[in-house]
DNA sequence: GTCTATAGGCAGATAGAC
DNA sequence: GTCTATCTGCCTATAGAC
């Protein structure tokens, strides 16, 4: 579903070759709006970057938009793939907050901001199509961490709490802006200790006051 | 110190006239980045807004560097004035975390991200002038809470817990990443829900088993 | 201080040859 | 599919008149 039909195979055979010009575009442009942010790359900057000409990327994204569409298309859908490998790794709530993290920390680790955290920044300019994909990409985001924290509630692995929608709201609000804040320093180290101080609250009993 | 000497006072008499131009630009120039990113407004944009020309502006901010970096100036000038009233108004510390979380909201309400957020997230693309400034605005605000932490712990009105410093870039990261992710819901009770169980974490007493 | 005029470059995009 | 060539428009920036 990502850019063309494409199916009549090009010359690589498809085996285990280089791979298509659609996927290479989609690679270089990912990285470029993950570390530039979308206002801040050109197709000309992909086009040097894969020794092709802009002409050649209109043909595979005929507009910025749509290739902007693409871009968090397959990213939301590797994202999923990621949340359901957590699931089957671990198997209590508190190891798959963790895991989750860990994913934004590799996204970090790579000194790129999250792919939607950042269009989030310039949703002021974007196109609708857009804009719809990074919300239901935070939609989805969000209720899958509340149904970690529901689960984890229902086998005694996490301690009941404040609404779990809004635990989940806050667990990915805060390591997206621990993203944000993180990347100019250039430190990984001060997400991980955000991201650690942020899961031991929501992990841990609630006070006896509560 | 902010664009000028300018103390050989123009026409408007100084006295409660219509601002000057050079504030006049800063204004627009801050809400456009605050709302559209510094990637996403031009000279232009200002000028229309201001009905002048982009040469007028260049007379007071040779390039649009100096003029992000006086925005940022400015900002961080006026962050810190509003800091200094929360503590001669707010006299405890939890009062005063949520007083500096409502000034997140305030800016939020006004459909802006925080100015120096959005550079955060713009950071790859930026003058070093811009990013020595967004990083320096980040260390104030986090000494400024881990100040209020400690004298809350000191004075009871806080309970004891983890590192203060961590405490507080916690907070200051949950809050940008709040405002982040409101943002393109358009939803000032999104961020204020998240705000509020923040503090919740922070401000209650750690768990028996800690 | 603000204007007109303009330079020079880069942006996203298209037509048509190969 | 990829190229050359080109368009139009916007961008930052400057020179010089008023």
């Amino acid at each position: 579903m990502a850019a063309k039909p494409q199916d009549p195979r090009p010359s690589p055979a498809r085996g285990r070759r280089s791979k298509d010009t659609a996927t290479r575009i989609l690679d270089s442009a990912e990285r470029l709006v993950q570390v530039r942010g979308f206002n801040g790359f050109s197709y000309a900057d992909v086009a040097s970057e894969l020794g092709v000409t802009t002409a050649s990327l209109h043909y595979h994204f005929p507009g910025k938009t749509e290739l902007g569409r693409a871009l968090i298309e397959r990213y939301a859908e590797r994202f999923a793939e990621a949340l359901a490998e957590i699931e089957t790794r671990e198997a209590e709530a508190p190891a798959r907050l963790a895991a989750y993290a860990g994913l934004y920390a590799d996204v970090l680790r790579g000194r790129r901001m999250c792919l939607c955290g950042m269009l989030a920044a310039e949703h002021g300019t974007l196109a609708e199509p857009i804009r719809d994909r990074v919300i239901a990409f935070f939609d989805d985001n969000e209720a899958w961490l509340q149904r970690v924290i529901d689960g984890g509630r229902a086998d005694g692995s996490m301690p009941p709490g404040a609404a779990s929608r809004e635990a989940a709201r806050l667990i990915m609000s805060a390591l997206e802006g621990a993203m944000l804040v993180a990347r100019p320093y250039g430190d990984v180290d001060r997400f991980d200790a955000a991201a650690s101080s942020l899961l031991a609250t929501v992990t841990r009993a609630p006070s006896p006051a509560a």
